[in-house]
DNA sequence: GTGAAAGCGCTAACAT
DNA sequence: ATGTTAGCGCTTTCAC
């Protein structure tokens, strides 16, 4: 009788199959992959030889049972769909590849609690996890970090080792390009409270403003969002700052798209920045000027990061590593010109 | 003496240590949560309660070793920076995690050979994938399905199931559009020679040029990106193509901003329509008219009938899933007007 | 309804 | 250098 089964389900072959084939023990199979040397080079040539003939592969699951090597990676996102983590993934992927590791990426919808749900469910699988942008609480966080070798992407956590963008000094010098724009205030329209980066950003860009003696006004929270951006549109208007500074570039080019249906041109009635460089930032019109952050290195640096901590017997190092802001200026600041309206 | 590992390895519970604390066999324990049915309601109970007291969570691994039961699934994508799998890698990861699955995403930077390495990599630890635009021939997606349940995605592959956008719909429906417009004579851009979505797009689109009695021209092949779309400058300038309609909507992008710098004006020199409705789609200048696939939708639902498929024991249904494409009219497209050269 | 025991495929002592 | 044995934590017959 043929088989029920529609396909045939060819069995795949163990190290069983194979140390009968080469008439060796098992265990001797499994050494000839993992410890090449303690075997005799011969016959470990032939184990290989005649593993490949049947196709064996080792079963990653069996062998994960007994030594805890999944050679999985999590990185968990707070959104997929945002542009924001698409270099970032790209990187990690990278990154993980290179050491032969797989990674698994979850999406947690902005939500804390779906984020804690993912994280219990990939948790046990993985041997490492990075956090993109996590809206868990700061001992959440390090609840969960001892129970895996844990890095954290855009946030400071004493004692869990972080990677995050330089944007202290990227808001520095949005503040001093507007500046030399001879805008004299400056409105910042700020994320979501719980943002780390929100905070740093504002506050550098203050600190800034102040040297340069110029004024700043902080609107929203609003979200890190298209409509987020639209939202602050009557504020801005209302206002008599000819600059903006956004959280990020989807605020940025929201409030834009909002600021072109009010009839109030960018740049010539008001200069807006970004930040981050999305995918997007170049295509918006006006192209965008904004804040770019080193998106695939973070999330490559942040795996291997990682990766080593995982490696070393040493506890690993915290001092969050900073990369590198960049102002990318494009169509979307301009020198000030007087205002439209009182 | 304290732990020498600087994080306490706090011992996860197993089986047997609930067992141990309930004064029952492991494999009561077992059935308590797999079969509760069979297992006396109170001592169920009991278990249960004491499980949760000491934070009992059965081991993945172990548990997939025996019965080959992993809940994961692998969607793998092109390439994960491109917008188009955003909102599909999103509603395949809802569908995933409402079925209590969790999705493993796999970039392979438009590579088969690295499309082959990693579904090599990840194919024994899951229990389905999805093949999101996979580069693979038919033959090589033919055998990795024997090996596990498979769905493709915008690809037919006779005995494979699939699920794929209504494009040729949607194109008749951009030709129509175009010929309301008064344009005779359009161009397509083509993609990828491999891509099995662009030989359907210019087919319905010859067709139904053919049947509104306009004229079409096809240029390229060009890479799917927004250089690819830029390529297309020189050629669309040169031809007498009124409008044009990209293979996505990169494409379409990198064309109207390659046009706009050769101070060609899109709609009013010519129109341009591409497809998918990607983020960025809306967000450019101007705004693209675009052939929406229902990404969120693909994802999800490509995921549901690979669940589906592999639940059921009858062999699944092999014919493709069309999922309708709609038109969305922006402001990329309007009524032909006079050429500007010869 | 519950317990005992075998086994999933592999690794890692421990012997030889 | 190689074979033997005992698990990893769970599921699943098979008895009772």
């Amino acid at each position: 009788m043929p088989t029920v089964r529609g396909v045939d389900e060819r069995k795949v072959p163990t190290i069983y199959d194979v140390a009968a084939a080469c008439g060796v023990a098992p265990s001797t199979v499994s050494r000839a992959f993992s410890r090449p040397g303690r075997v005799n080079a011969e016959t470990a040539a032939r184990i290989r030889q005649v593993a490949e003939e049947m196709g064996y592969r080792a079963n990653p699951l069996a062998r994960a049972l007994p030594t805890g090597k999944t050679s999985l990676l999590a990185l968990v996102v707070s959104d997929v769909t945002n542009p924001f983590y698409f270099e970032i993934i790209r990187g990690a992927e990278l990154a993980a590849t290179e050491a032969d590791y797989t990674l698994l990426v979850a999406d947690v919808h902005e939500s804390a609690t779906v984020e804690r749900k993912a994280l219990e469910r990939a948790l046990p699988l993985v041997e490492g996890v990075v956090l993109g942008t996590s809206r868990m609480s700061d001992s959440a966080i390090r609840v969960m970090a001892q129970q895996r070798p844990t890095v954290v992407l855009n946030r400071v956590l004493t004692g869990i080792p972080s990677v995050i963008t330089d944007n202290a000094r990227g808001a520095r010098r949005a503040v001093e390009h507007l500046a030399s724009l001879e805008h004299r205030t400056i409105g910042y329209l700020a994320g979501p409270e719980a943002s780390w980066a929100d905070g740093m950003r504002w506050r550098a860009m203050r600190e800034a403003a102040e040297m340069l003696d110029l004024r700043v006004q902080r609107f929203g929270p609003f979200a890190p969002t298209l409509a987020g951006g639209a939202e602050a549109v009557p504020l801005v208007v209302a206002s008599n700052v000819t600059a903006v500074v956004a959280y990020n570039d989807l605020v940025a080019i929201g409030l834009m798209r909002g600021l072109a249906a009010a009839d109030v041109r960018v740049p010539r009635d008001v200069s807006v920045v970004g930040f981050d460089n999305i995918f997007g930032a170049e295509i918006c019109s006006p192209a965008l000027t904004t804040v770019a952050a080193p998106l695939t290195a973070l999330g490559k640096y942040a795996v291997q990061t990682l990766l080593a901590g995982m490696s070393s017997r040493t506890p690993p190092q915290t001092r969050p590593a900073l990369l590198p802001a960049e102002l990318i200026i494009r169509d979307s600041t301009a020198r000030r010109a007087r205002r439209r309206r009182s």
